[in-house]
RNA sequence: GGGGUUGUAGUUCAGCUGGUUAGAACGCCGGCCUGUCACGUCGGAGGUCGCGGGUUCGAGUCCCGUCAACCCCGCCA
């Protein structure tokens, strides 16, 4: 039986309540978390966004009816607030000290028993979870993050607006300017045949922008992928976009660094600015990616000067085909169990490394995979040359260079995450800089942009462009925190016959230019102020800074890896009749 | 597109080399209980073992296919 709301105004939140409000009359709007009958004594826990309120109710009339009560109803309670007694205090509660006498309660609504219990203890299966995501998000670990995820956008927010920056709207239905990720297409019934795109970014729009005069942009947007998921990517995610003319990249740095100071005091934490810098060529040789986690040291070195000449063929013949040979020493593994040593080896197999070789010390000898082959004496050598401790253990591998760092570098995240030293609550900041401003797709058999095609080769570079395309520094840049990439930028191209040599590098024809491009390049052409910027990735920010692993966990409806929603249940087949009207047809 | 993990009660899981009536905990329903707060306690209901096919005297268990969720590689300018 439901009860009508009536004139009931609630008086507090179910977190508001402490000792001060003790003797009040008030009035609670809120879930039934649980209900524990003892008989001639009931007790009602209620749940809101703020909170949890203990009821007592005893009393015959009002007794029967909380007995009635079920959990995630929704229900009223008129009551007055009560010390409770010494030996009763909950202090894991906020509201521990108080408890509500009830004079009279409502069920507002009634609920069907949920298909799983609502609380943080208790974790249903993903795809239970999202098919009933309005249920699992009153669970309070989640209405903390949704709460995190606001307090980090208004700061965002404030932050731009104190450097007089100005959020500025960008289309979501733009054109489909294929280069880069997939694009989600949107027909236009006006323009039968036709389609929109939905932006994987507002690029040309901001810089755009940067042409109209509004110096100081920023936007926190949705965007959009047609591409497959994982547990950090989303089919459409959001956001910061920033953009700002007459931008060096230091400028752009030292914006961006006060607003990640700005956000991480949202948790509370004091962040140490300026951050890191690392090139692209370090950050791949020494951890073996472009997105280096620095919590944990175990720099990969390169040991190939130890075995130009060694005995050990496999190493020598490696280095005299211009391969390298590198490893990594990872501190206190020298007691590591045969049967460990196997599994890195096996690991590192899996991973496309031709084997991998381990070398320690134990005592006054040296114990190596590759002793009888190399020699005690050069394995010594090259134990000191890593800098291996006695305790240490140092991993090698050989082949090309970028792959051996790959392989190492995969070792060192496994073997850091396995022992625990990737604490979620430190947080390692570093920008990549001076990445490449092409790269050869083996497939396509063209150069590609490693950023996007509008971004600049340094000055220095320019002239070089067609010359030595591989050769050429872009003046592009990410930001990397905890082995995360949560942001990427550029300072951009701003010079319309540069960026049409851009396009002609990438293999695109002027006349395509032209037709997918061309009312930006016809922009260019108008007065741009050299301009660049930076896009952060606000779920992976938020994610990291609730620490979960899954930006899942930070966006109210999310999809499933495979793109479905599954409490609306898009995406779904449509009707013959809007087909005909857009004039579409399926084979599907 | 490729690889891996998982799928058994409402939920989370166990179920050994294939063998009688598929179990536990939580949840749910009912009884008892005046200080609980993950209440306690007694009792009860609840199963197309994801789905389809095959092997077998016999399949939750083995095989093939398929669907779904998750993780990874490719992909993500």
């Amino acid at each position: 039986m439901v009860d009508k709301l009536g004139d009931w105004v609630r008086t507090h939140t179910c977190g508001d309540l402490r000792g001060a409000q003790i003797g009040q009359n008030v009035l609670l709007l809120g879930w039934v978390h649980r209900v524990r009958d003892l008989g001639h004594l009931v007790f009602v826990d209620v749940r809101d966004r703020y909170g949890l309120t203990q009821i007592v109710v005893d009393g015959e009339h009002l007794r029967d009816r909380a007995k009635h009560l079920r959990a995630e109803f929704v229900i009223g309670v008129k009551g007055r607030v009560r010390a409770r007694a010494p030996e009763a205090l909950n202090p894991k509660m906020p509201t521990g000290e108080v408890e509500v006498q009830a004079v009279e309660i409502k069920t507002l609504s009634e609920a069907r028993v949920p298909p799983f219990v609502i609380a943080d203890e208790v974790t249903a299966n993903d795809d239970l979870r999202l098919k009933y995501r309005y249920l699992d998000l009153r669970r309070p670990a989640l209405q903390a993050n949704l709460g995190l995820r606001h307090r980090v956008t208004l700061a965002v927010r404030k932050y731009f607006d104190a450097q007089r920056f100005w959020e500025i709207e960008t289309p979501v239905l733009t054109k489909s300017t294929p280069e880069g990720a997939r694009d989600y297409l949107v027909p236009s019934r006006v323009h039968p045949g036709e389609f929109y795109a939905l932006p994987q970014s507002p690029q040309i729009f901001k810089q755009i922008l940067m042409i109209a005069g509004t110096d100081r942009y920023f936007q926190i947007v949705k965007c959009f992928r047609d591409e497959d998921l994982r547990a950090d990517r989303q089919p459409e995610f959001t956001q910061i976009d920033v953009e700002m003319s007459f931008a060096t990249r230091e400028l752009v740095f030292a914006a961006i660094e006060p607003l990640m100071r700005d956000i991480f005091q949202v948790i509370g934490r004091d962040i140490a600015t300026p951050f890191a810098r690392m090139s692209y060529a370090d950050a791949i040789a020494r951890y073996g990616s472009d997105k280096p986690d620095l919590r944990v040291g175990m720099a990969i070195a390169d040991l190939s000067g130890g075995f130009a000449d060694s005995t050990f063929s496999v190493f020598r013949d490696a280095v005299a085909g211009g391969g390298v040979v590198r490893g990594l020493v990872v501190p206190g593994a020298a007691s590591y169990s045969r049967k460990q040593l196997d599994d890195l080896s096996a690991q590192a197999r899996e991973m496309g490394a031709g084997g991998l070789v381990w070398a320690r010390r134990s005592g006054d000898v040296v114990q190596s995979s590759a002793l009888k082959a190399a020699g005690a004496d050069a394995i010594a050598a090259v134990l000191a040359e890593a800098g291996a401790g006695a305790t240490d253990l140092l991993l090698m591998a050989a082949g090309p260079a970028e792959a051996t760092s790959k392989v190492l570098g995969a070792l060192r995240l496994d073997i850091a995450k396995r022992e625990g030293w990737l604490k979620p609550d430190e947080y390692a900041f570093v920008w990549v800089v001076d990445f490449p401003l092409l790269e050869w797709d083996g497939e396509e058999k063209r150069w590609v942009a490693m950023h996007h095609p509008f971004t600049s080769p340094i000055e220095a570079h320019m002239d070089r462009m067609e010359q030595e395309p591989g050769q050429v520094l872009a003046q592009a840049y990410d930001l990397v925190l905890n082995g995360s990439e949560i942001g990427g930028g550029s300072i951009r191209i701003h010079d319309n016959a540069l960026q049409q040599r851009m396009f002609r590098l990438l293999g695109i024809s002027d006349e395509d230019a032209k037709l997918r491009f061309g009312f930006f390049l016809e922009a260019l052409e108008y007065g741009t102020p050299p301009h660049g910027g930076i896009a952060l990735g606000l779920d992976r920010i938020v994610a990291i800074l609730a620490g979960e692993s899954s930006i899942r966990d930070v966006i109210a409806f999310p999809k499933t890896a495979q793109a479905v929603d599954l409490m609306s249940t898009a995406p779904t087949p449509v009707s013959l009749a809007q087909l005909r009207e857009l004039r579409l047809k399926t084979d599907a």
